[in-house]
DNA sequence: TGTACATCAGTGAACGCGCGTTCACTGATGTAC
DNA sequence: TGTACATCAGTGAACGCGCGTTCACTGATGTAC
């Protein structure tokens, strides 16, 4: 960190990916451009080629940073109250998972929704496995104390995954009915993880 | 349609939408442009905007036609059996709505993931509003049925359309564990549906 | 049946733009001695 | 403490490309009479 500019930046590797954001925020994923982010850096335009090699990488690096503050969101909602019932606590991970995706669309734009090639990435699938294990850490807890030998593991990791994933999509993407006389997300929020509990309780 | 390339094209419209399909196929939403449209469908690289106005007009376009198809599986699977039970024709949309998903990923990608501005389509709107009132005609079903007082149809709705949505989405991206020790995604269509219904069944 | 004319679909040249990438370079930093 | 040198971070000019959009145009079609 310096006080003043000099020919090093000091912090040009953060400082790009916060552009990146930006520029997301503002205008989507599709004019993301190594230009814009080093424009808006304050530094030549062929410098991020040097911490990220190319465009790609700079997105990878990006939905990496994402990837490990969801994860750090969902750990923070599951151990929130360790006293909670386990359903409850799957719960917040799921909402933990939707709030994340409505307060930091751009990460979550870029982590699932720029066409960015994950398997090219192997550190990317690293960090998003990450976050996956935080919901199944849980899905674990509720199969063992719930005794659900009918359903495994993986099937009600998909499921959880897909309601939270789901309801995350179509809330950033505008296509939840909303407006002045429209119920606000947390409705939904409530409303989607409540149906699901009649599982635990009625099984 | 004409045997013989002439002035006038014939079907224009619709080779440029195809066209599309291809772009989206091959090399993504990001890549789709006016210019290859064109080339695609053997037309000067001005003729798309006679059609379409410009470039998110051409891609609207394609999105109402994957929403009227969309539709159309939907409500096919949800007729096929008119004996069925209620929550079974409600687990055939939500399949149809995840294949729809796999076998036509590049219009569930422009529908979804294009980044396209809906609110500035109203005919775009219309039609995505059609394809929901499918699900909603059977979630509405599953209610009078079950006489669920304690969940509205809304929440209900939201409810199936985020496990659909969010478990096309996950299998559209590549996320879900797949390989040639994973389950093929007709196990988890069965296996999340399944799991639902359990709030039919023991509510 | 023929002719005139309006309309429509598609053309092709031209414009200006932002982009990714390359490459020889230079300024700053840190380390070895 | 000073000096030499390697390393690293960032520069800036240059390249070629594909794009969207505009616009005066032309070829084809259909309709009125």
């Amino acid at each position: 960190m310096q006080d003043s500019p000099t020919y090093h930046h000091g912090d040009l590797r953060n400082a790009l990916l916060a552009a990146v954001g930006d520029i997301v925020e503002e205008n989507g994923v599709a004019n993301v451009s190594l230009r814009e982010a080093a424009r808006r850096a304050g530094v030549s335009h062929s410098a991020p080629a040097h911490h990220f090699g190319d465009k790609e990488g700079m997105l990878a690096a990006f939905a990496e940073r994402g990837f490990d503050i969801l994860a750090g969101e969902m750990a923070a909602a599951r151990d929130a109250d360790p006293d909670a019932a386990v359903y409850n606590r799957l719960a917040a991970v799921g909402a933990a998972y939707v709030r994340f995706a409505i307060s930091r669309t751009p990460f979550f734009d870029v982590m699932f929704r720029s066409g960015i090639h994950k398997p090219s990435f192997e550190e990317l699938n690293n960090r998003a496995d990450g976050a996956l294990a935080v919901l199944i850490s849980v899905v674990d807890d509720l199969i063992s104390v719930g005794g659900y030998t009918k359903i495994d593991t993986r099937n009600m990791t998909v499921y959880f995954w897909s309601l939270a994933h789901g309801l995350a999509s179509l809330a950033v993407d505008g296509s939840l009915p909303s407006g002045p006389n429209e119920p606000p997300i947390e409705h939904y929020i409530a409303g989607v993880f409540g149906i699901s509990q009649h599982i635990l309780e009625n099984d």
